[in-house]
RNA sequence: GGUCGAGUAGCUCAGUCGGCAGAGCACACGCCUGAAAAGCGUGGGGUCACCGGAUCGACGCCGGUCUCGACCA
């Protein structure tokens, strides 16, 4: 908010949530959205695209949010894109085609699963596509569902849908990534989440399962899941908390692996709580 | 004070007949193309509470000490 209220290079700004579960709507403590007055203070996009009982995905998110930044772009403001999930940065970020589903195709692998050893699906994805089936574990369920899925249903390789992820091609602006140290982070992480708790986290899902069946995607939410497990009884509210804590912090560190290797991102590292002496670094580093 | 039980990785706990100390979680690192706050893989970690004894050899057996728990008084 702070870089967003300031203009760079002599233009407004719009800030893109590139963020898989800040899309839902009424997901909004657990996700840590951004706040009525954030959003009134600098116009917002990608928030609250779809109810939560809908499944989403990369490309429903892509076509969203690339429609959006056309859009700022048109109005003559400049785009500062706010992730969130390394994945769907990607897709905006870098020129991916990513394959369409074959819901029946995949319906007929996850069957065999219960049946088969996964194996037996890689054998059969080294096949069809054999670099595909070099790249992935051949244990990774989900990688070589879903790459077969795109073998068999479209007729080509998955692989032949160009270089995924491993290339990192120049491109014509900056990204910044924000670092703290696992201390700090860990800190950071253990008071925002009893933040979130004080501030009705779990009045805010006991009323979304009420109103919603929530779907497959939006029910990974961290905060949501563990919450609902509680509610269950199958967790104390403690263990409930701490679990959401303990993955909270895994997922941070999740996303500075993802963004570590992209070469292209210029790290700050900010010091305990001092966000506000990093802004001017983050400004200098986009005004480039 | 007595009896019984427990003490093994950061945590919770396995460890058969005395023969190279294990699991899950956590942690570190890597991977990732319509589920990605998801999913998968690799790895580092040990004074087996402590002291002594018997044995070729002890986490294990014998003696003692300490700590915790339950029960009895």
């Amino acid at each position: 908010m702070a870089v967003a209220t300031g203009a760079v290079g002599g233009s407004s700004i719009q800030i893109v949530a590139v963020d898989a579960m800040q899309v839902y709507r009424g997901m909004d403590i657990g996700t840590a959205k951004p706040t009525a007055d954030d959003q009134r203070a600098v116009p917002h996009h990608g928030l609250d695209l779809v109810d939560p009982d809908r499944e989403f995905t990369v490309a429903e998110f892509a076509a969203a949010a690339n429609s959006s930044i056309a859009g700022i772009q048109l109005s003559g403001s400049t785009p500062l894109l706010v992730a969130g999930t390394g994945l769907y940065l990607r897709a905006l970020t870098d020129p991916m085609q990513i394959p369409p589903t074959w819901p029946a195709v995949r319906s007929t692998l996850e069957a065999r699963l219960a049946t088969e050893p996964v194996e037996h699906l890689h054998r059969e994805l080294a096949l069809l596509d054999p670099v595909a089936a070099t790249k992935m574990e051949p244990t990774n369920a989900r990688r070589v569902v879903r790459a077969l899925e795109v073998c068999v249903g479209s007729g080509r390789p998955f692989s032949s849908y160009g270089p995924g992820l491993e290339s990192y091609p120049p491109v014509p602006f900056v990204q910044v990534g924000l670092r703290w140290s696992r201390p700090h982070l860990a800190q950071r992480i253990e008071q925002r989440v009893q933040r979130m708790m004080h501030a009705g986290l779990l009045d805010e899902v006991q009323r979304l399962r009420a109103q919603f069946a929530l779907s497959r995607t939006a029910l990974q939410a961290l905060g949501y899941k563990e919450l609902i497990e509680h509610l269950d009884g199958r967790a104390t509210l403690d263990q409930a908390v701490q679990q959401i804590v303990v993955r909270t912090r895994q997922f941070a560190v999740r996303q500075e692996r993802w963004f570590r290797r992209d070469p292209r991102v210029q790290w700050v590292d900010i010091q305990a709580d001092a966000v506000t002496e990093a802004v001017p670094v983050i400004q200098e580093l986009l005004s480039r």
